[in-house]
DNA sequence: ACCTGAACACCGTTCAAGT
DNA sequence: ACCTGAACACCGTTCAAGT
């Protein structure tokens, strides 16, 4: 049979020749962010992608793995928007806020992956090396940032370790109260962000005369 | 033989009378402790404390009402330590500071209570009242802190909604960070949770002349 | 290689029935 | 009132088998 007239009566599926994988973390996506990480199960995600239940092992060895997938991919997407805002805003105090803004923005805009990241779904004591690497990447594009304004004299001189944490707590704190909906005995959510971040800023900041 | 005629041979189980409740939900926050609240079953509940699967329902409505339960005791028991710290402290800068050390202590050596709390089990868009009430005890035990310190103008007289949130997200994003093993990047806890203390105190400190 | 159905050992929850 | 066993409709995961 020539390639030319063998035209499959049945369409192939659009998951085949490797991009199942995509399909199925898409999938989970959006369950997830329908219906919570709990509500999220293995066998859903099959029929939904028009799989059968099992074929989801071929590449993922479990759940887990799945939603260490899902957190990797997070902490990737992340790190990006953090160096893109830092990036865009020149590197000085503004664009730093910039990030923080970011930071927030990346959490609110993508609860599911968000969660996946901290919920305590992956983290707990299971090394993944590739998530390991785009986490601790996210976290140095912080520190990078806070030692360049520490260099410029605009961030106090101080552990920068301790700093970038302290820092990277705000942020953290922010994004997780909004994205379980504590915030609603505050006012508008980007006063809060902007006021909070000002705040962050006034307690970082190097006051030192030149 | 037997060591008294009126000892019971089965001596009676310790929960009945109305202790049933109390005893599945320290069996609950064992569980959480141990394995997460992931691994919460209730069969394994009901047999850890000798009890049928189904006893449980005469208790909580469901699997949900067990981990509403858990959560507003959380926060009652959150609000007593926030207050506690801050009466002992003699209400001033250095009290406020002690209820950041408590707020964040809380969190750390009550970590299924935490987690059950703010893991998004709960909240979301249940209208539990009792819960409700506690969880909003807490917030203001924060407030009325920030309130009395604005008066005496230790801290900037600004929005006291905007404040107490920001102090929260803080205080939460520390808590959050530690619980789920994030902060292996940093060196000493007790280091950061001082060094992040100081530098909100900074940022929401009144800073006019007298 | 990739996918499938059947099967296993679990869940939360309901319910008729016991004391 | 409080507790029980049996039953139902689900899970994640394994595995022999198909293409």
């Amino acid at each position: 049979m020539s390639p030319a007239k063998r035209a499959p009566r049945k369409p192939p599926r659009p998951y085949h020749h490797g991009n199942l994988r995509r399909a199925l973390l898409d999938e989970a996506l959006v369950t997830i962010r329908a219906e919570g990480v709990e509500g999220l199960t293995l066998r859903e995600i099959g029929a939904r992608v028009g799989v059968s239940r099992t074929a989801l092992y071929r590449h993922f060895a479990d759940k887990r793995a799945l939603l260490t997938a899902v957190a990797t991919e997070g902490f990737r997407t992340l790190r990006e928007q953090l160096v893109s805002a830092w990036d865009a805003g020149g590197h000085d105090d503004a664009a730093f806020q910039a990030m923080g803004v970011a930071y927030i923005g990346f959490a609110v805009a993508n609860p599911s992956h968000y969660r996946v990241m901290f919920g305590g779904f992956v983290h707990a004591e299971v090394h993944d090396p590739e998530l390991e690497v785009e986490a601790e990447g996210a976290f140095q594009a912080l520190v990078d940032a806070l030692a360049a304004l520490q260099r410029d004299g605009v961030m106090r001189a101080e552990d920068i370790a301790l700093m970038a944490t302290h820092v990277w707590s705000l942020v953290h704190g922010v994004a997780t109260l909004a994205i379980d909906g504590q915030l609603h005995r505050t006012g508008a959510f980007d006063d809060l962000v902007r006021y909070s971040l000002a705040r962050l800023r006034t307690g970082i900041a190097d006051t030192r005369k030149a």
